[in-house]
DNA sequence: GGAAATCGTTTTAAGCTTCAAACAATTCCC
DNA sequence: GGGAATTGTTTGAAGCTTAAAACGATTTCC
């Protein structure tokens, strides 16, 4: 046989994290629980329906738009890079989930649809993922949920106004 | 010159998160959080240091381990495969950073340990990280900063149970 | 002592990701 | 109208990531 091990789990930054500042132990334990909830989602994709999160994530952006999207819309809209897109509209396409055609208007531009098997096969993920999230979650207090979304929108804007301050032009 | 769209930021799911169960908004906005921090600080790696975050996350474990690490072990710590560690190891090898020894028992073993170099290196990239981690953090009351510790270690537990309890052997 | 199982690591194939460069079509602007 | 800049997409090179297979060394256990 073989020795492999199969789903390597996330990195747990946090047992590293004792005697240092307190925002890089909260860092530490934000990315632990995020790396945790990604690759249980990434493995039960695979495991279920055989597709990536990329592929889900682009598959959800193309269910919320009826007319289908251009490469570089779906590029901004999922914030990776334009070639990344190529990449993965390339693996859906060749499986009959989404199509691409050359848009009327402007031909260097192509529009990228669901097909009809794309989009049913989406909505059956959607539901099998909004209700993983849910029984991940399942252990935490109503409250703590509130507070959480609301503490965690704070620290977006604290990341955002720093990363743009710090950083950009 | 050409059109490149340098850094693409990480992937805001919020966007689209509008009518949905408050677990997947929850989940949408961490994940968002986290993608904004872990762009921010793979972009400074880079521009700052010339390495990546998973070359610097492997330098950090083995700054914690004075004698050096296997590869099974730092795949263990870092949580992800054997095979992966490997590339990483190799490409710091190649950059001098560390240093791959048979090992002296186990034949089959590396023990991996930093170079001179490499954790001179190491000491000056980390504290950048820290302090970038508290800079993006600042806009955080002292107080959130705590609930969000507090609270994200609940969701983890929760992760965790329902992870096991629904997945594993 | 030797076959079988296990363990530590690397390799391979497939996919994701970025940055940068290349191309083509379009728009700007004179 | 025609050259210059811009825009939409793809391509290429390098690196990360996983799962699975391959290998060698070691341990187990008869």
């Amino acid at each position: 046989m073989d020795d492999g091990q199969p789903i390597a789990s996330p990195i747990d930054h946090e047992v590293t994290a004792s005697g240092r500042k307190p925002e890089l132990r909260l860092w530490l334990r934000m990315l632990t629980c995020a790396n945790l909830i990604e690759a249980e989602v990434r493995a039960r994709l695979r495991a279920q329906f055989h597709v990536t999160l990329p592929q889900f994530d682009l598959l959800a952006q193309l269910d919320k738009a009826p007319d289908g999207l251009s490469m570089g819309e779906l590029s901004r809209r999922m914030m990776v890079t334009n070639g990344n897109v190529t990449g993965i509209a390339d693996r859906l396409e060749s499986v009959g989930m989404v199509r691409r055609a050359r848009s009327s208007g402007d031909r260097r531009s192509q529009t990228v649809t669901l097909t009809r098997a794309g989009r049913e096969a989406f909505r059956r993920m959607a539901r099998a993922h909004e209700a993983w999230i849910a029984e991940l979650f399942a252990g935490l207090e109503r409250e703590d949920m509130a507070t959480l979304m609301e503490t965690l929108g704070q620290a977006k804007q604290s990341v955002r106004a720093a990363g743009m301050g710090g950083n950009a032009a």
